[in-house]
DNA sequence: CGCTAGTTTCAGAAATTTGTGAAGTTAAGG
DNA sequence: CCTTAACTTCACAAATTTCTGAAACTAGCG
């Protein structure tokens, strides 16, 4: 129990990395609290930690971490495992599975579409403005096609990079 | 110039289509305002609108137009044209345009691979971290690549669906 | 069974963001 | 030149979001 478990390398540098990384992923969207958790996450050895570890690295309260971790978890970012014969969580962040969350806007995109049809319908097909919308339209879906592609040419690309595993 | 040039349709059905895209645009992240007077332009006829027009439709002050519009040109959603002889100036959307804008996060993949190498340098490439970060920095840096091969197989796409232009 | 370590929920204080009215700036047109 | 139409900037009020401490909940463990 006396922690004397080398954590990973200089805090210094890596709280630096975490508030930089954090902070671009604020300016793409996403809210303070989730990007620091993640951050702290991603620059972890074991590429997990507990709720108290994020809690006193990042200085937050245990609420901020309870709600940063549910946000992460519902868009997949990140996996909850309780330790077994504990009440304590772990979160992990898959390495792999992170960035195919976040290319994976889906949701989003089948929301424009269906939104951007009603558009379509109301507006009038043959009318200017409802071909503006039908083409956009009908560039997101030839998105969604490409992006599920693409992932499989990732795969076999990281395969050649990193081997398997 | 009594104005009998046909509304694009009916402009209830218009409306109605403005706010809903605007909230998925929300949704996805984009500010409030910016969302409105973006899909407000996307469902014009011409594709274009004044300042004044927009404040109708909207309902917002001329303050509010000349804020959402200029962070929309900002990120090359939408361009300002000048009225020649006058002070009035319009806003279009390009169709095409403003879907590259924005499957064009380049800005925001470089800063991100920018802070991923700083990562990797500071953990040690040998780390576990740092290999995670590595991993992660080769994925964006596919993706680089693999968006503009996409966006040429969109154009010959798109070719074939609506003709030349 | 009750105690306790760990997490979640909740109400509210603090910070941030958003939109407005009003004043400022610029250039067109007399 | 002076007036006026059109956009922009700015200070501030209002709305919203974010984070916290404290209370509530839950399940191990003695």
């Amino acid at each position: 129990m006396t922690d004397e478990k080398a954590p990973d390398r200089d805090p210094e540098a890596v709280s630096k990395f975490v508030e930089s990384f954090a902070a671009q992923l604020v300016e793409a969207g996403l809210q303070r609290m989730p990007a620091r958790v993640f951050a702290a996450l991603l620059s972890s050895d074991a590429g997990t930690l507990t709720s108290s570890e994020l809690g006193e690295r990042l200085k937050i309260s245990p609420a901020a971490v309870s709600g940063a971790v549910r946000y992460l978890a519902q868009v997949h970012m990140v996996s909850r495992e309780r330790e077994p014969g504990s009440r304590r969580e772990r979160y992990r962040v898959h390495a792999d599975q992170w960035y195919e969350a976040l290319t994976n806007r889906e949701a989003v995109i089948k929301r424009w579409e269906h939104a951007l049809r009603e558009g379509v319908d109301s507006l009038g097909a043959t009318t200017p403005a409802g071909r503006r919308l039908a083409e956009t339209l009908a560039f997101f879906e030839f998105i969604d096609g490409e992006i599920v592609a693409m992932m499989e040419r990732w795969r076999v690309h990281r395969e050649k990079l990193f081997g398997s595993q």
